[in-house]
DNA sequence: CTAAAACTTTGCAGAGACTGCACGTTTGGT
DNA sequence: ACCAAACGTGCAGTCTCTGCAAAGTTTTAG
């Protein structure tokens, strides 16, 4: 779970928290049920006993509902990223960057896999997660940047961020369709040294 | 018919190919000029003389008429890939297979470079565009694992499709920012190059 | 304890995206 | 010239999403 006690927060906030997780399984389970075009923002709101109108309140739209919070994940890695010694590669600084996130989403297996079912049935979706890790990788790269002393328009940042984000985003997926019964963390470091390897095909060795 | 000849077919087709692009490059310009939500489909529609109703008959969204052909592009790759010699490693398969398209990008750069500039700018189009290649990538995968001789469920295959998608991407991207003047097969094939030597810290050497 | 301040929820009205349907027109083939 | 298929379009209707203002709730200050 992430790092808040619930008793410290005033009702005010807890109720919001409460709400939004509320909205966010109702509408992921609605839509593993019947389909992305079958469940309107209504029936959300209703599962989730507030009116439409609150649940636009909570999020701009209602695939936003379905992805996650990409804006908690940012701050993660961006916070990890920080905290890596300097004379790690930059590769290497990002594979332990998103350990955090990788044992958050393990953490919450059950609902991380129907989000991850959901999301990999509906391209509209999925692009909708990939377009929020977009920002992250934005930001990302000028981190990398900073941190190899390469100015930012040089190409090695923003190619080492695009091919990290691939590598998580194939070890997600991989972890997902083996049904979140396998470590994340052991898909993800295998992921990223046969990056750092060159990609040799694994056939001649 | 008296001639067969590919460019000049019926009047019916040339005309539906000609609404087609009117459509698409009304949309790029006018979004380019005033922003994606101060432009509605109805004046997209009115700047390429056809009705809204007929906007919905070519793209199935507003979206759509702005991020292009994915499903082209697709087919040209696919086709690509499936004629490249088998020795070739499956890196080089896929920088190979990407050639088609970047010479495509490269011929018509002056809508490739407004339709960068659109897309880049707005993530949600940007996901859109991630997300025709997403079924791209899952065919990919299909065709490189066949390649390979390894079963579609090993990692190998879904990674080293998912990294040459991230080469690329980053190479278009970067060819764009950089007005289209550079080579974009250029900067592909040197984005290729660091990926398959690991990507090492460019400081260290 | 109380009342103002700050915040949340909600209904309402409305713009805009998108779909199914029906009807009229155009086109290609014969 | 004729027909069937394809195309364009208007219309009605659903759904997403936004701004606004009223009403309710929690927090804060006195």
């Amino acid at each position: 779970m992430t790092s808040n006690d619930p008793t410290r927060l005033g009702r005010r906030d807890r109720k919001k928290r409460q709400t939004r997780t509320a909205l966010a399984t109702a509408a992921l389970r609605l839509v593993a049920e019947r389909g992305l075009d079958q469940v309107t923002v209504e029936e959300i709101s209703e599962a989730a006993d507030v009116s439409s109108r609150t649940f636009f309140n909570y999020f701009p739209s209602k695939d936003d509902a379905l992805v996650g919070d990409t804006e908690a994940d940012r701050d993660s890695v961006l916070r990890a990223l920080a905290a890596v010694p300097a004379e790690h590669s930059a590769l290497e600084a990002l594979r332990r960057s998103f350990a955090e996130v990788v044992t958050e989403v393990q953490g919450d297996a059950e609902l991380s896999l129907l989000r991850m079912r959901v999301v990999t049935q509906y391209p509209v979706l999925l692009a909708r997660l990939i377009s929020g890790n977009a920002v992250t990788e934005r930001a990302l790269v000028e981190a990398i940047a900073a941190r190899t002393g390469l100015p930012p328009e040089h190409a090695y940042p923003a190619l080492v961020v695009a091919v990290a984000g691939a590598a998580l985003r194939t070890a997600l997926i991989r972890w997902a369709t083996d049904g979140g019964t396998g470590s994340l963390a052991a898909l993800l470091d295998e992921a990223f040294a046969v990056v750092a390897a060159g990609l040799p095909d694994p056939r001649t060795g």
